[in-house]
DNA sequence: AAATATTAATCAAACGATTGATTAATTTAT
DNA sequence: ATAAATTAATCAATCGTTTGATTAATATTT
């Protein structure tokens, strides 16, 4: 059972992905989420608050998933890129529309709270490949003083292009489960081929 | 002198690209141009319309931008595809508004007509990369059978982003004309290292 | 050449509909 | 009985669009 509160909070989340912030009215929010208008109000302040409430409650959960990922010392630097990458992939695909979110306030700028989680995230990202890095060249197995926010800003790119034309796609072609995972298994390898090449990787993927 | 007409079509493209379609109102449209409110309607029909007069009006001169390109028969396929990053970043540069303005709408999906200029954009880009890669390989210089799709998703990704992240620096940092070229230039830089890895060139860039 | 008719461009004002937000009343849970 | 959760009704403000009128430029007729 979930919640009003959540519900609202998950159906904003949707329908801002799908539809923007402005393009979502908030008789909308309450109608797909069964609650009354006012409810709005009452648990998040504003539909401004709320959008910084979804925000909040999905950061929350992503900061510890990478750190657990810094924490498993019995991998190999590459190793830890590559799981990186699955984690990070089958994230983003679960929680697509966040991710959508992401994308359209990435655009936007006009919200100081939400730009400054982003920024951070931002930060926190790089700080991941930082430490890996450092262990990679320490372990002799990565060699590389490439600027990690050109390869974050290629991996990121690269991700969130293949998961929106993988949306756009659907519209008018019918991908089965099995055309969908290979997909993604394709697109997985590619970002790793790609961390290959611009972290001096030489072993196999 | 700019005609109320084409004030109009310039100030929606720098507005929605700022605050959305939805984010932006009429009356702000007008404002900008410094014209009565019911021109929009007089010369575009609707708001909706006037949307989609802006990628007409963009897309029309794209499209000869890249054909020039392949009629230059005199470079080898590398020389191609390196003048293909340096015009395509100048572009996105220079229209930088419109390009704003095309990745919000790749997120929205909500406009017909607009999701079929895309979708053909993306089509045709595949092509050029097609052709190019053709001549690269009889050529001798470029050897792969690499997804061509996913290497447009890795720079057009990258590219965005690169550019999407300078000007979320200069809200705080104070750039100047100096360290703008150089992001521009290692961004192009960066871009062929990866077309170079990609596509299996061996070549200097 | 002068008078008339037609068109294009622009305007202020108003339209009905929708927006985010709030109120006060009511129901439900503790 | 008190507090928390939920509701219907209402608010002023803004939305995209349309209206009828006016001006200036152009075309047509006399």
């Amino acid at each position: 059972m979930v919640s009003k509160e959540e519900s609202i909070l998950f159906s904003a989340e949707r329908l801002f992905a799908e539809k923007g912030f402005d393009g979502t009215s908030t008789r909308e929010i309450s109608k797909a989420a069964d609650a009354n208008i006012s409810l709005i109000a009452y648990y998040f302040g504003s539909k401004e608050k709320l959008l910084e409430s979804i925000f909040e409650y999905r950061i929350k959960e992503s900061l510890d998933f990478a750190l657990t990922l810094m924490l498993k010392e019995d991998l190999s630097a590459w190793q830890k890129l590559e799981l990186l990458i699955d984690k990070f992939v089958d994230r983003v695909r679960r929680l697509k529309y966040f991710y959508l979110l992401v994308q359209r306030e990435k655009l936007n700028l006009s919200n100081p709270a939400i730009i400054e989680i982003i920024r951070n995230y931002h930060k926190e990202f790089l700080k991941i490949y930082q430490t890996i890095l450092k262990d990679g060249i320490k372990q002799g197995v990565l060699k590389t003083n490439y600027s990690l926010e050109l390869i974050h800003f290629t991996i990121s790119g690269t991700l969130f292009n293949s998961i929106n034309a993988l949306e756009l796609k659907k519209t008018t072609i019918d991908f089965t489960d099995k055309m969908e995972q290979k997909y993604y298994s394709d697109l997985k390898k590619h970002l790793k081929i790609l961390l290959k090449h611009l972290l001096g990787y030489e072993g196999k993927i």
